[in-house]
DNA sequence: TTGCATCCTGACCGTATGGTCAGCTTTCAG
DNA sequence: CTGAAAGCTGACCATACGGTCAGGATGCAA
């Protein structure tokens, strides 16, 4: 860690031990799910003992909590780039460039979410009825306008965003399948990037979506 | 249960209680996953004393395994629709309409294979190394020979196939989420048809996909 | 009717887990 | 320098869980 530095000024040290403590939260549920992680596992990740855990984090809800508000707060940000666009290829295109570098950068946080809401989300239950809802009505909006301006064909907004969701979030969520599929090997750079496109291509070309 | 009726014969015990037990097992293997459900919890909800389960499964990971191997079978039966077909738009269609209504009716099911996955298919491994894999090269092999005859645009094949499955299963895995943004309502006979249109309308059309 | 295999179950057990706490060390403002 | 606040932790506790088992109930073939 930091042993041979000069000692920590408490913010750092209380910084850096969350930090690791959220880091090593993040893989063990994503792998053993909320009811199969052990605090001790978790301990034993982050390099702490467990009672410091529950110095920073009273309780496993607790913590887990903090988990899933990180990757919410991720996820959110992904949508930013659909706001700028002037129409569909551009705001759909850079929305799944987004996502599925989340998907390759923060698979453990997908899963996490992934598992949260397939349990019923009974942590962000209140998120998914406010910030998530109003979220998904902006955007679906701005798909409306884009259609309305004939600049893509009159698909269902909401069943188009479910299907960039679903078809992203597979990457992380699903792969495993894909990398034993793909002979047990993680994907490379090509691959990913053959994804990104296929993604893209398939559908653009299935909106009938025109530039600008 | 069957107070009434005439005492059962022990064939018939032993198929309505394995049968009583695997549906309460997935169901609560999907609401909380492998480590959060409890042997306890399942026996209540199949109505039978706990150790009446370890009856008829010796252990937690026996009845899991069960249980997912079950719901592997019907996955992989909806494959069938794929190779009788004649063309992409026959083929993909049918498996889209059969892996939606596995989505639709089988719910608790697909989150349990998702959770599977997800967490690297511990119990899964071998299948998916062979037979999924399998299945997955034959169909692989189907679609490029559609795309030499020119009944589809060149798509990777198992980029697509990636894609019919996670917009299919997002129906289920995230159904929890579908919910509460169509208002805190499951999807309605009507929902779920126009999702299944537009998942075909989009994919079909993305594809370049020509009538037999 | 009899005997046996199957079916069933309350009571019990060892263990692992989430959580607590008393008391230690370290930082740092005044 | 000093004292209080923040950070840390080994040892401990209560509980819940997966699993066991002895022995009773039930069906069924002969």
């Amino acid at each position: 860690m930091t042993e041979s530095t000069r000692p920590m000024r408490r913010q750092d040290i209380r910084r850096e031990n969350e930090k690791a403590i959220l880091l090593a939260a993040e893989k063990v549920f994503a792998e053993a799910g909320f009811g199969g992680a052990t605090m001790q596992l978790i301990a034993d990740l982050a390099g702490l003992p467990k009672a410091n855990l529950h110095y920073y984090f009273a309780t496993k809800e607790e913590l887990y909590r903090s988990v899933v508000q990180n990757i919410f707060e991720i996820w959110l940000q992904a949508a930013n780039c659909f706001d700028a666009a002037r129409g569909p290829v551009d705001g759909i295109s850079s929305y799944i460039d987004a996502k599925m570098e989340i998907s390759r950068r923060h698979p453990d946080g997908s899963k996490v979410w992934a598992s949260e809401v397939m349990h019923g989300a009974p942590v962000l239950q209140d998120y998914m009825e406010s910030t998530l809802r109003e979220w998904t009505d902006g955007r679906v909006e701005i798909i409306r306008r884009w259609i309305e301006e004939g600049k893509m064909d009159p698909v269902d907004p909401r069943h188009l965003l479910y299907m960039l969701w679903a078809t992203t979030q597979h990457y992380a969520d699903f792969g495993h399948q894909i990398e034993t599929l793909n002979g047990g090997k993680s994907l490379s750079d090509r691959q990913w990037r053959e994804a990104k496109e296929n993604i893209k291509r398939v559908i653009l070309t299935g909106i009938g979506a025109q530039p600008a």
